[in-house]
DNA sequence: TTAATAATGTGATGCATATCAAGTTTGAAT
DNA sequence: ATTCAAACTTGATATGCATCACATTATTAA
């Protein structure tokens, strides 16, 4: 049987707790294996779990008004997923997607939160984590407003590139319509950005499959908006 | 001389500080009075302090591409400013300024760090903090993206009415070119949304005096966008 | 394989809003 | 009060992108 105590990518959070509070943590929590498409958190619902996302990779969404879809976030392993409102609020104000076949660790709320007020720094890992998540909101929110189409897409693929694949040559797991919802943008739009971009010869594109041929102007591009 | 133990504004995570931890908060934390314009805390420059907004109004603002600013959020009282980057990065990635005479108690570093590692509860309350932002943010976000002029400003004016004023008649302390800021438009559009908005009878608007005078149709027009 | 369905691409058009260019008001300084 | 600069308003024009309509290509099921 798997135990978070022999786990090799258990969270920083994870790492200080002491030999009993690992245990209380390891009896409220188990890994589930998650396919594309399946749902981890689903807006509206109740507030039960906490999501620990060991690998894999999810989209963290919300509805908007008519319903159209909005892509906040993409959540890459170490992401904890649902922790907003486990404390006060009780609904889940976000879903959760796998978009690449995931591992999940759900922790029971209860015990999460019996953890942060025992053990300061569990917290002091989880409010370093926050924090980054919020200065990256912060950056993404400018960008969004401030750029045009191509360089938000240009953005995008090297956020791919190298925040999550770790390559020039990747698949991005979303569809035409989500690029569109995370760009904020619509499918259409999206298409010919990829187009603008693929006829300057930054990258190649079949599908969702991408490659960076030119890593310096697709970086200008983002940069200039 | 003033202390926090007696300060009726403290933070709910003060509120959990034992008596020495409380001692050690006061004597590492200064209050300062801040007039309309000053500078709380500075995007670029080296975190030393995390502010604590104990009255008054402050924009939470960063610079975008070409340098045109975006005011992130409004900061009201009992917000944590510059929080963000005291763990981890060291360089605040926001800007902070007062747009009404606030009182800001500044709190060392090292000291708040300390705590969070001292108080698990003072860790809680900080947490509990920033996933209620982070909802916010995303909120704001998702609003942002899918309504229309018309819309945000609704929604502005109905923020500053409802969650920061309680009242509606109430002057909201920004030019219009912040205001534009706030709502990711232009100075001329945010004039022309007034205008719209006027125009239908929903608001009453003579310089930054807002008054409401239909509060269902301007939520109305919140919710459709 | 073929049929059916979903995802994607493309061209034509319209619209919301940015941009530009004057004017006008406001507020501070003299 | 007068002057000056900044903030604001207003109208005309430009444009980026959404929207619509339809063609094409993948993908799945039969």
């Amino acid at each position: 049987m798997k135990t978070c105590e022999s786990c090799a990518i258990r969270s920083k959070a994870v790492e200080s707790l002491s030999k009993d509070e690992l245990e209380i943590y390891q009896e409220n929590c188990s890994e589930i294996q998650l396919d594309t498409g399946d749902i981890i958190i689903k807006e509206g619902l109740l507030s039960t779990h906490v999501a620990y996302l060991k690998s894999g990779l999810a989209k963290i969404h919300k509805k908007g008004i008519k319903g159209t879809e909005q892509i906040l976030k993409i959540a890459k392993p170490g992401s904890y997923i649902g922790i907003q409102t486990i404390l006060s609020q009780k609904i889940h104000q976000y879903s959760a997607t796998v978009i690449e076949d995931s591992a999940v660790c759900f922790i029971d709320v209860a015990t999460f939160k019996e953890l942060i007020l025992r053990n300061a720094a569990f917290g002091h890992e989880l409010i370093q984590f926050l924090c980054q998540e919020e200065l990256s909101n912060f950056n993404r929110f400018a960008n969004m407003q401030q750029k045009q189409i191509d360089g938000r897409l240009a953005d995008t693929i090297l956020y791919f590139a190298n925040d999550i694949k770790n390559s020039i040559d990747f698949t991005i797991p979303l569809s035409r319509n989500e690029l569109a919802a995370f760009i904020c943008s619509t499918r259409e739009s999206v298409t010919r950005a990829i187009k603008d971009l693929s006829d300057i010869g930054t990258i190649h594109v079949t599908g969702k499959r991408f490659h960076i041929l030119n890593a310096d102007l697709l970086k200008k591009i983002s940069e200039n908006g």
